[in-house]
DNA sequence: GCACTTATTATGAATGATTCATAATTACGG
DNA sequence: CCGTAATTATGAATCATTCATAATAAGTGC
């Protein structure tokens, strides 16, 4: 957090502009957002900010290594400014909630596979699964025909 | 591999249809095909076998707990039948082949987080990310503005 | 401070993966 | 062999994301 993020984004070689602050701002604020929620954050500020333009300034920011993007199984890509510290992430089995976990074992790549199969292994991905505390006490958990319901457990 | 896919299907609560055996069949032959590929292979025996029932009988079996479902970031969802051992996957970064990878740590959940934020943990999930032993050799490797081309790394 | 070049954004359409709705069919218990 | 509920077929719909192109604006040199 030390360097001011319009600096950060001229030294990762990219052209500083509204939308790519507005962007990395909401990614502060609501870490492990998608892309429909950054873009409803960032309209807040830019009104005509479509969800395509979203994408692009998401991508952008993704490809020049200043946020991260991770694809939890069954929702949306989401994205966080948290990045080089190779942490992992809880996700709620029933609300789909994302938190942070730090690295199991230290530096990366944290973990070593008993066979590759002949792959040179780069990565080590760890997503630990799991109920949200929300969830742990909802009790609509007893009504399995129920929607699943996003709950506000980014802690972070 | 002992018992015949009919009983498992049966035990598993399900009717015993030919699309299920040929899916079950098709998944054997090749694991970690996506929806997609496994239509394909069973369009060979049975001719008016759509995508959508291709998607609906991986649901079933899916939710039976006969197959496993994974969703590598990138890739579409992809099944296997090697179940209930808690193994692992290495996902080649250009490619996109998958292989399987044991468990680091014998028994699941074979990781513990360090910090859970509150949530109730019931599984571990490992990726592993590299270069397959095809995309390792690769020429076209030199030349960035080829596409990525998916070779036949399934060793299994 | 102004013009120029190129990166970036806006807009609308397109794509890929997957799900949904409904009608037709089939497995299997009685 | 019959009946019913489970399964499959078919077509349309949805969601997340990307693409194509035109309009705009950032940063560089003057």
């Amino acid at each position: 957090m030390s360097i001011d993020l319009e600096t950060r984004i001229r030294d990762a070689g990219l052209r500083v502009t509204g939308q790519r602050l507005a962007v990395l701002r909401a990614l502060g604020e609501a870490p492990h957002s998608d892309a429909d929620t950054v873009h409803r954050l960032v309209q807040r500020e830019f009104d005509g900010f479509s969800l395509q333009a979203t994408y692009v300034v998401l991508g952008a920011l993704t490809e020049a290594g200043l946020i991260r993007r991770i694809e939890p199984a069954g929702s949306p890509a989401r994205y966080e400014r948290r990045i080089g510290d190779n942490h992992h992430h809880v996700v709620c089995t029933r609300c789909g909630a994302v938190a942070d976990v730090d690295c199991v074992h230290g530096a990366a790549p944290c973990l070593a596979p008993s066979s590759t199969g002949g792959f040179a292994i780069t990565t080590a991905e760890v997503t630990f699964w799991g109920l949200c505390p929300d969830c742990q006490l909802d009790p609509m958990d007893y009504d399995s025909t129920n929607e699943h319901q996003e709950h506000d457990t980014e802690r972070n």
